[in-house]
DNA sequence: ACCCAGAATGAATGAATGTTCATTCTTGAT
DNA sequence: ATCAAGAATGAACATTCATTCATTCTGGGT
């Protein structure tokens, strides 16, 4: 997991290639899973049909219910895999064994959380159609919940940590996090949908002055 | 507008009373809008059919097409009505004709925002269906756009006043109320996805700590 | 060169859904 | 009491979609 390359492309299948081809099952999991996911993007999720799916990824209907057994269970493991590349890449940094400068690091999450890699609409697309259906399906929910809660902790404890270095105080670690997270999540619906409103760049600014405020000695 | 009461819910429409009613267009309307926003946050967006909202609201299925020419068209005035009401209700509290004390009235924004009747579960995920299907709905971006650029003009308006009363420095009220309204938008997701992890009473606390930061004269 | 396990195909099927419209019913005006 | 306007109904229709499965094809092992 955590393998940000993911969307292989199958380097050009060619429209006029006919010859039909074997691959290992896990590929074609991949496979599927990327043609999903650019499906929702760019139709939506209420909109998306195995058809649409499998002409995208380039083969036949009958494969996706052969590797997954059903449209409900490669939804599921497309967002299962949106979620654990997203959070599996935040994690990553906070542990941060790379990076032992405690405000680097801080700069790294908010390049991983508000750079090229996360923001493509292509991803957030999936991210916000999924939480839009988390309301009536409790399986995205606690797909959701279950990595959400694994960054949680790690963005806490790198809070503390960064409190103790810079002996600030008056701030609990917790709530800074909780509003960090929630801020982040904030600006990719903002530039989900008014992106005319809301620049790439003005939103990057904006989470750099809720930690600058909260620790004026790491950032900047 | 920005009539709070909606959701009238019939006075009881009793299962056993055949007897078929004749009620104005515009009361109708509204009746099969409310039985969509609970359609949509019970069963989700993708869920949702016409049969499903006419029976919820107690009318046969031919209903929903003669006052709205089709089911794309329904939504789409569901999704006028939830942004109206919701920007609606913040812009009256921001323009503040009855709270002259700058302080409170962001108590009462805080309120509006995070209190009892926005954060019910059925209009938040009423909102963030329709933002998941945003990237792939232009009209549901231009609605959503429309009342959200009016609400961050009287938002910036309302910090720029507090800034000067205040007299802070270093604050720009542009960028802060950007900050602000994602923080919120955030935290709504996070009630509505997370529950267990964000209880309305924390999320109040991180709003308030966020306004108190930049506001500690007014806040508190 | 041959074989076969199992990967891949896509036409067929049945269920579900949006929309239509001929008909019925209600209400307020006369 | 009568009537017309138009609100309301729901069976019928055409379409779309997920899923199945009999058949075809591929490639590694012998």
């Amino acid at each position: 997991m955590t393998d940000a390359s993911s969307a292989v492309t199958e380097a050009l299948p060619e429209a006029g290639s006919k010859r039909r081809q074997i691959r290992p099952k896990a590929e074609r999991r991949q496979q599927l899973i990327d043609a999903t996911i650019r499906c929702i993007a760019q139709h939506g999720l209420s909109a998306v049909t195995m058809q649409m799916v499998t002409r995208e990824a380039g083969l036949s209907v009958g494969i996706a219910n052969l590797h997954f057994e059903s449209k409900d269970n490669l939804l599921k493991e497309t967002l299962r895999f949106v979620a654990e590349e997203y959070h599996g890449g935040q994690i990553d940094i906070m542990e941060g064994g790379d990076i032992p400068d405690l405000g680097e690091r801080l700069d790294a999450l908010l390049d991983f959380q508000l750079g090229r890699g996360v923001t493509q609409r292509q991803k957030m697309s999936v991210w916000f159609a999924y939480y839009g259906e988390a309301g009536a399906r409790p399986v995205y929910q606690k797909i959701v919940s279950t990595v959400d809660r694994l960054a949680a902790q790690k963005l806490e404890a790198l809070f503390t940590d960064i409190i103790r270095e810079g002996d600030y105080s008056g701030v609990d670690a917790r709530e800074l996090a909780t509003g960090y997270s929630a801020l982040i999540d904030g600006l990719h619906l903002g530039l989900l949908v008014t992106p005319r409103e809301l620049s790439k760049r003005r939103a990057r600014a904006v989470a750099r002055e809720f930690l600058r405020r909260a620790f004026p000695q790491h950032i900047h």
